[in-house]
DNA sequence: TCTGGGGTCCTGAGGCGA
DNA sequence: TCTGTCGCCTCAGGACCC
């Protein structure tokens, strides 16, 4: 391990809330949800405000709503965050070439490889700045780990949260583990927590005096050798920059589970669809075909078949996998379908038979798409507003929308630079004067030249009103009027 | 009461050829 | 020719991460 802390890990502070409250300033210091908004959606991140409720990640937004009933739920805006994401990613690439970004709101940056930093005072120097300056383009804070290997860094960074920067002094590591929960450590999760807990081990200090060969007979090999070394603080991975990608899929859960076959297997050729196109845009073909299906008891099981060679074939792939789907017991309905793609290569061995029927079955999906996004942005032509999407009205300008439903929109009247929070009124659903917008950007800094905006007509459509957040006061709930009905 | 979506990695069973 | 074994591959499931 180096002995310097010149590994940087940076977690940006409830990236997706903060991005919302940001641009909505009637939001700010208000407890903010966003997720899917369906029957069955999740947490994907809550601001600070919401966590005061007990609400976090991952946690089924009915419960959310339950311990957080006046909070604003949002459906999430990816590629609002894309955008914001690529802004800060590049004030890593600033710092070194070697950047490992973990997801839209996390990485890793090896600062050393840049020259950024060499020493303590030089890490720490860099860190701070990269605060401010994250801070000045997108007006979002983030916190910053500083420390000799990337475990620690990671930890650094949990513990600097919200917006702070810890550096681990080199020398102090084992000690600084040693009282931590052994849930601190990257890959110890609620199973392999549960694990070590009944052989009475709960601390990472214990885990070392455990022994190497005690965890590798508890949680075999391969999870026993390594956690044993992060137990001792000893983690060599380097930050890497580019990782190749290994496999891609799709999948869909379903509002109401499925208990007609014919609708699975239509289903499963939607997906088979969809992850090609997937695969195709990434310039990919593989091998291994995967059908996940996951029954109305939450068991899942998968199910995959090995081609000859790799394709890119829809018509190759809706056929393995409804091959598969042969081979699974359906009848108890389905709640989730899933199609995925394995043993990528960047080449293709089809035959020209095949292409050929490829890019006809193709030129059908491309057709598909195009009326599938037909359908999620209108109804029966009336156009849909998905909670907390950017809209424009031709008197009022820019707002966003708070809630819909009953065949009206609310929209509050506001944009990221507004001192005061905006007016809300509200509209038939298929008023001319409205239509979608462009998110703007958060600071005066802007986006950076090139990068778009959310265009607000791919995303899941939410089928509640989201509430202010401050007083209680529930716009437009929105009845049962068949907006969240299940796509198909 | 309920539990998303998109990934990665590991393990173990079983088939198969050398 | 039969049998054991080793290594590799495929398949299914589980755990984990964000």
């Amino acid at each position: 391990m180096r002995r310097t802390p010149t590994i940087l890990h940076l977690d940006m502070d409830a990236f997706f809330a903060s991005v919302e409250q940001a641009s909505k300033p009637s939001l700010r210091g208000k407890a903010v949800i966003v997720g899917g908004l369906g029957p069955r959606g999740v947490v994907a991140t809550c601001s600070y405000e919401a966590r005061v409720f007990g609400v976090h990640s991952a946690m089924p937004m009915a419960q959310a709503r339950r311990l957080a009933p006046n909070a604003a739920y949002l459906v999430p805006r990816f590629q609002l965050y894309r955008t914001i994401s690529e802004q800060v990613m590049a004030l890593l690439r600033a710092l070194s070439p070697l950047v490992e970004p973990l997801s839209l709101d996390e990485a890793f940056v090896d600062l050393e490889a840049g020259g950024a930093a060499w020493d303590l005072e030089s890490a720490r120097l860099a860190g701070t700045k990269l605060r401010a300056d994250i801070r000045e383009a997108t007006g979002l804070t983030g916190s910053v780990g500083l420390a000799a290997s990337k475990m620690l860094a990671k930890i650094a960074s949990e513990q600097a949260k919200p917006d702070g920067l810890v550096l681990i002094d080199p020398g102090t590591e084992r000690a600084l583990l040693a009282p931590l929960t052994v849930r601190t450590l990257p890959g110890v999760g609620p199973a392999t927590g549960d694990h070590l807990r009944r052989a009475g081990i709960t601390t990472v200090g214990e885990m070392a005096e455990a022994g190497e060969d005690e965890l590798v007979r508890l949680l075999g090999k391969a999870h026993g050798h390594a956690l044993y070394a992060m137990a001792l603080a000893h983690d060599e991975r380097p930050v890497v920059a580019e990782r190749e990608t290994k496999s891609v899929s799709v999948e869909d859960t379903y509002d109401v589970d499925i208990h007609d076959r014919v609708r699975v297997e239509l289903e499963v050729q939607r997906l088979a669809d969809r992850c090609v196109r997937r695969l195709r845009g990434a310039g990919l073909s593989g091998r291994t075909i995967v059908l996940k299906v996951r029954r109305y008891d939450f068991s899942t099981l998968t199910r995959s078949e090995t081609l000859r060679g790799p394709t890119d074939d829809p018509a190759v792939v809706r056929e393995a996998a409804a091959r598969l789907l042969d081979s699974v017991d359906t009848t108890g309905g389905v709640r989730l379908l899933g199609v995925g793609v394995s043993g990528l290569a960047d080449f293709t061995q089809e035959d020209l038979f095949a292409q050929a029927a490829g890019e006809l079955a193709d030129e059908h999906a491309e057709e598909h798409v195009e009326e599938r996004d037909r359908e999620e942005t209108e109804v029966q032509g009336e156009r849909r507003w998905p909670a907390g999407h950017d809209v424009r009205h031709t008197e009022y300008g820019h707002g966003w929308v708070q809630g819909s439903g009953l065949g009206r929109v609310t929209v509050r009247f506001e944009t990221p630079g507004s001192e005061v929070a905006g007016r809300v009124r509200t509209f038939r659903v298929g008023d001319p004067e409205l239509e979608p917008a462009e998110p703007l950007p958060l600071t005066e800094a802007g986006f950076p030249v090139g990068a778009g905006g959310d265009a607000g007509v791919d995303q899941r459509v939410d089928d509640e009103a989201v509430d202010g957040g401050g007083g209680g006061r529930r716009v437009d709930r929105r009845e049962g009027d068949g907006f969240g009905a299940v796509r198909g």
